[in-house]
DNA sequence: ATGAAAGCGCTAACAC
DNA sequence: GTGTTAGCGCTTTCAT
């Protein structure tokens, strides 16, 4: 079907070799200009497309790389995904998109990659340490990134937000407006419970009879749901909310509504993400944004340069406050 | 690094032709019982994995299927590469992603497909004359499927929604609840018009004077706005707005709230989709829901099908009418 | 300045 | 029952 580089050499009348090297520019060679030429000509009548497959066998390269992922629907993994696929792209590389919806499928996700041969993996992954060891085994054999995550293993480069700003931007920007009862999902995140805590610090405010725990923590439809409704049962009730993702956010808002209270009236809501969704809202949802697209991007830079051998450090991008208006200042 | 098959035969002292026999389980050799043990017990020791590369060069498949769609951020594309994802891997194949902004990226991806020798494409196209050439053209080198659009070209297998069914029960919702001015984009797309008409015969209205066309047509940030500025500019006003997408709908609510309408009393607004995030809207978002994880799915098996030759029609998938608090009744 | 040939990992037609 | 061998498309060393 498609042309071969011996269809394009015969057709030029020269060896294989020789159009391989003007196809390739590989300096090695030199080749006789009317030469080229000839390659070239026939290598544009017969369409060749140098096949990819050839070449993966001739240089253990395939050029391809995985993402794996949790189901893609509707949160912000689709912008981080399509950062990376920008990055990847501009490499001639390409992504297999992988998701995943429990640890079997991710273990068999993962033997997928080894499989196809990917020269190397972005994982946004679990906070659970099963995964994150079948995660450590995969980087002994492929090169590995994290992105979303910050990775404590050096085999595995990462790209995550600064969950102690996070924290701290939510924190300093409730206790400003006079809320001194926070509720905030008990996800076992000690990153972002710091930057809280120097915030609290600052502000002089004593931690323990400010912070209500949530133990509604990972993400699952209803999780926001279940959060509210834990803290309605709380005595005193927290004024505000800080929800470590949108999505969960949202749902908290909807299901307060549904109840009858106002927001921000009767509740503070603050999310995580920076979704765009979020500007649809009733009210429109205040949120600490972190960067989704350009998450992406960096994990495939960093990816990239794993794979080339070249040195890499873990990056953490910065979250900035987005202020919409789904908190009330308690103050006057 | 990662054992051959080779190293597995000279471990279990065996051909190479053995060994693939047996991990293959090709009947066409008879390999005696304990030769097939010592081959497996090899093949475990070195963790052997078949390569996909070597694979590929040999049968001339990749078991790869590119799939080429517009930005996956946040409407009902990722619902649908879901669908496509689960099922390719029930049968080995692997998804390339790769995203278009335009119609350039859009034939640099094609030739990414090509490049990377892909046995099958799945494309979500745009309604373009230059987009529905090039597809044509990729689908002389590589079987293709459409998914979310009707193929008229017999050598381009689709799966989509019936057009005609969302517009009949979008305007029979309308009509039963006595709207008689409804503004509708004028995309182009005739197929839900065909479905807007009947429901208009059955109900014994006047086309000319119920409907509203809007030349706010494609999807792009800002479009649904754009929409209800110009209904506002027209008269008489239409009551009721049906939109082509969830997303457009959520723009043209968010819109007509904050030039403070209220909807549904002022206006009733109807989506398409069927997005989860509609529910969280104030009012939820009534709409005419589309199969999408299905839809995925689907094109993913047609395509297989294409790709082993066997016979393949087009699929027209139900939509259904998912009711929420977006539409008033207008009569009594 | 150009070509011959080996080999990447795998499969399958053909021996024995 | 099992092995030999050619060849898929490409790169690259070594000859010429």
């Amino acid at each position: 079907m498609a042309a071969t580089l011996k269809d394009v050499a015969a057709l030029a009348g020269v060896s294989v070799c020789t159009a391989s090297y003007v196809i390739n520019r590989t300096g090695l060679h030199k080749v006789g200009e009317d030469t080229q030429r000839r390659i070239m000509t026939a290598a544009e009548k017969l369409k060749y497309q140098p096949s990819a497959i050839g070449r993966a066998l001739k240089n253990g390269r395939t050029c391809l790389v995985g993402a794996i992922l949790p189901a893609i629907t509707s949160s912000f993994l689709p912008d981080v995904l399509d950062g990376l696929e920008d990055c990847l792209n501009r490499t001639g590389y390409s992504l297999i998109l992988c998701t995943q919806k429990n640890q079997e499928e991710f273990r068999q996700k993962c033997n997928v990659l080894r499989k196809k041969q990917v020269d190397g993996a972005v994982i946004v992954p679990e906070k659970n340490d099963d995964f994150l060891r079948l995660c450590d085994q995969l980087a002994q054999e492929i090169p590995t990134a994290f992105v979303t995550f910050r990775s404590t293993n050096p085999a595995i480069v990462s790209v995550c937000t600064d969950g102690a700003a996070v924290g701290y931007i939510g924190a300093k920007y409730l206790l400003e407006r006079g809320h001194r009862r926070i509720c905030l999902p008990d996800n076992g995140d000690t990153w972002r419970l710091q930057g809280y805590q120097r915030a609290f610090a600052e502000f002089g405010v004593s931690w323990d009879k400010s912070i209500l725990y949530s133990p509604h923590t990972v993400w699952k439809p209803g999780a926001g749901r279940e959060m509210l409704h834990y803290a309605l049962d709380q005595s005193p009730r927290p004024t505000a909310f800080h929800l470590y993702s949108d999505m969960l956010a949202m749902e908290l808002l909807d299901e307060a509504l549904e109840l009858g209270f106002r927001v921000p009236e009767d509740f503070s809501i603050i999310g995580t993400d920076g979704l765009a969704i979020g500007e649809l809202m009733r009210p429109k949802l205040t949120t600490i944004a972190q960067p989704r697209h350009e998450q992406g991007f960096k994990a495939g830079e960093l990816l990239l340069a794993k794979i080339d051998g070249r040195p890499v450090n873990n990056l953490e991008l910065y979250p900035y406050l987005e202020v919409r208006h789904s908190v009330r200042s308690l103050n006057a």
